[in-house]
DNA sequence: GCTATGACAAGGA
DNA sequence: CTCCTTGCCATAG
């Protein structure tokens, strides 16, 4: 188990029930900034197994983005309204709305460098 | 160690 | 808004 793959399942984790983050927060409160892509494949491969709150996690432009026949787009639906999350028929979201906005305490738990948190403010806050 | 593969992101057309 | 291009990088094989 890579440092990285752990990181992403436990922010996961961390995302409370009726609230949201993109692949690309995830990926950079992981510590790499532009592995958005991996954080997709490895909740692809780790997101039913473990206790993880896959469904949480959609890309930036608001929109379910998930093509695997494990899991189509209308279930990951289902399971944000069972959040109490607004989800459209074209699987859009308000993203704005819902965006998971972690505590720069909890990014401290995450032994994340200064210099992401710093970014994570910047751009979500 | 090298290549192919994307549940992505950002910017342009 | 949609479609396309480019950049990116952890995994799998």
């Amino acid at each position: 188990m890579s440092a990285f793959k752990n990181k992403v399942l436990q922010i996961v984790k961390l995302i409370p029930k009726g609230q949201v983050a993109s692949y690309g927060q995830v990926a950079l409160m992981a510590g790499i900034p532009k592995a958005a892509l991996q954080v997709g494949y490895i909740l692809q491969l780790h997101g039913d197994k473990e206790d993880i709150p896959w469904w949480r996690v959609i890309n930036s432009s608001g929109r379910i983005s998930i093509k695997n026949p494990e899991h189509a787009p209308i279930e990951q639906k289902q399971l944000l309204e069972k959040d109490g999350v607004l989800v459209d028929e074209k699987f859009n979201i308000n993203i704005k709305k819902y965006r998971f906005l972690p505590d720069p305490n909890i990014l401290e738990d995450l032994e994340l460098n200064s210099i992401y948190i710093q970014m994570i403010l910047e751009k979500y806050y």
